[in-house]
RNA sequence: GCGCCUGUAGCUCAAUCGGAUAGAGCGACGGACUUCGAAUCCGUAGGUUGGGGGUUCAAUUCCCUCCAGGCGCGCCA
């Protein structure tokens, strides 16, 4: 990577100091500028801009085509031409920011009581391109899907179910209190009453079948594939429940308070302490919670990461409260909030209320979106912004949406290299790299060679959406340059070594799509 | 009341770890196809970064405070 090659060459001239590179934000002004100037002069007490010049008049690499210094003190550098092409048409950067670490992400993890709503789907799509974004920067990262199949919402969803299957025999229903009365509980209820299915802890078990199956197969629709399922009951077999309970006794972390047993995670900076066992002998959440986390920890992962919506904000730091009474470090578990979706129409916010029923579900998306656009715009923000998904502009086949202009890119780029090739000429990586010097490919070809470095910042930060970002712009700077220059042209060296030059580009566009979950077709 | 998130152009959002004249898309207006895909490109207009303080050579970014919106705050999950 350019950039961390510049930063070599600094750090060698200041040993001790912290290197930043940025980006130019003035194009005609290089391509990347450090800071340094600003830290120095504080220590040495001269003006910064001094202290620029005389550290620009230091450096001197092949690699850097001229050195400037602008106003109060950046010091910028513009990479030279020759260096550009040769590193563009030689082995890619390996990048290593995981050093071999086992990573697990854990997300969706939706209760098996219903369908999978848009906010599960934003985090599917964001935690799936995670993965492969860690993947791709040296982990070894392994996804997750949590299934609570234990405790008192599955009863209850039993018990729904049992409810409609009297209605459906004439009877009158009587959905208990916090039961499920969505529609889609009618049709399983239908499903079980044909199979003969009546005993309740059966009704159960085929119920949470049914949903799981259900969510496997439309995630698999949407692309995203998890390595586990682990279901909460597994944990209660293993033994892990009571093990933690016991392992919190002996550490006397626990105490007896109004006849519930609560666990002492203040001291490990929760905000009070929790209740871990009812005072009518019930787990709370919590204690499967954290037996699960030692589960995982007992996975030698290196470190875990969970995925969660805003409504379990509460929620973090009992657990990772939990994780530390078990002996962990803080920080072992991150858990990255996602923020929640708001699905908009002709404008306005359409609102959204589970419990009435009405949830906008990840199935009926795709039956009326297609599925690169709905992993692309759920991709499309910083996890911490709320999202607005735009439901028109997601259906329109057109320019203004960011997906096709990005697809429409690479398929043009194809287009143009089938054409040469039925011209008879080939695309190879073999040209006189000297006839790439106009503007505009300049331009492309640095824009391409940024790639890893936003993969590495995607990656450090966990923000696929910068990769999102990044993938227009790089599109941008293609159709520009398409407009700006022929390709198939009267020179058959400049045709050669242009079609080199573009199908890079199609290789990194489609590199960065299969990331973001999104196919990338020959033709549209 | 407390915790977390958000507030940037008419709308949806960027701005890397505190950096340069705050940028894109959409919408509006005006242009560009006898030539490789017009699902494209170019130009114009649009801003007191919610308000006010502070720290700094430098604040959209950090701190304090106020205002507005969202999500939580259970011996539910």
């Amino acid at each position: 990577m350019i950039r961390q090659e510049l930063k070599n060459i600094l750090q060698k001239i200041f040993p001790d100091e912290d290197i930043v590179i940025d980006y130019v934000p003035k194009e005609k002004q290089g391509d990347y500028s450090t800071n340094i100037a600003f830290r120095i002069a504080a220590q040495k007490k001269k003006q910064p801009y001094e202290i620029a010049q005389e550290i620009a008049s230091l450096i001197q690499h092949p690699m850097i085509e001229s050195i400037s210094v602008h106003k109060p003190a950046f010091i910028n550098f513009t990479i030279a031409n020759g260096y550009i092409l040769k590193k563009l048409f030689s082995e890619p950067d390996t990048i290593d920011l995981g050093k071999g670490q086992k990573i697990m992400i854990e997300f969706v993890s939706a209760n098996p009581t219903g369908p999978i709503n848009i906010a599960s789907a934003r985090a599917a799509a964001v935690g799936d391109s995670l993965i492969k974004l860690l993947n791709r920067t040296g982990y070894e990262a392994v996804s997750e899907y949590y299934v609570n199949d234990g405790g008192r919402q599955s009863s209850l969803l039993a018990e729904s179910v049992k409810q409609r299957i009297k209605e459906l025999n004439g009877k009158s229903a009587d959905i208990p209190e916090g039961g499920y009365h969505g529609e889609y509980i009618i049709d399983l209820a239908r499903e079980i009453r044909e199979k003969g299915i009546a005993d309740i802890e059966k009704i159960k078990e085929y119920a949470i079948d049914y949903f799981i199956e259900g969510h496997k197969r439309i995630l698999q629709e949407f692309g995203v594939e998890f390595n586990n399922w682990i279901r909460e009951s597994s944990i209660y077999e293993k033994g892990y429940v009571d093990e933690v309970l016991g392992l919190f006794q002996e550490k006397k972390l626990t105490y007896v308070k109004d006849g519930a047993v609560w666990l002492r995670t203040t001291e490990f900076g929760d905000k009070e302490d929790r209740v871990v066992i009812t005072s009518d002998k019930r787990h709370t959440y919590l204690l499967p919670d954290i037996a699960y986390h030692l589960d995982k920890m007992k996975r030698q992962y290196n470190r875990l990461i969970n995925i969660w919506g805003p409504d379990h904000q509460a929620q973090i730091r009992s657990l990772q409260s939990g994780m530390m009474a078990l002996g962990y470090p803080r920080g072992m578990l991150e858990v990255l909030i996602v923020q929640q979706v708001h699905l908009r129409k002709a404008g306005k916010l359409i609102k959204m209320s589970k419990r009435a029923g009405v949830l906008k579900t990840l199935e009926e998306l795709l039956k009326h979106i297609p599925k690169d656009v709905v992993r692309f715009f759920l991709v499309m923000r910083s996890n911490s912004q709320h999202l607005d998904f735009d439901l028109d502009l997601a259906l329109k086949q057109s320019d203004e949406n960011p997906v096709y202009y990005v697809q429409y890119a690479h398929a043009r780029i194809k287009s143009i290299i089938k054409k040469a090739q039925e011209q008879g000429i080939e695309c190879c990586n073999s040209f006189a790299k000297d006839l790439i010097k106009e503007k505009e490919e300049i331009t492309l070809a640095k824009a391409i060679l940024r790639y890893c470095e936003v993969v590495e910042d995607a990656a450090r930060n966990f923000e696929p959406y910068m990769l999102a970002y990044y993938l227009i712009e790089l599109a941008r700077v293609f159709h520009y340059f398409y407009q700006k220059l022929r390709v198939i042209g009267e020179n058959k060296k400049l045709t050669q070594a242009r079609l080199a030059l573009i199908n890079r580009t199609a290789e990194t566009i489609k590199s960065g799509l299969e990331i973001l979950g999104v196919s990338c077709p020959e033709r549209m």
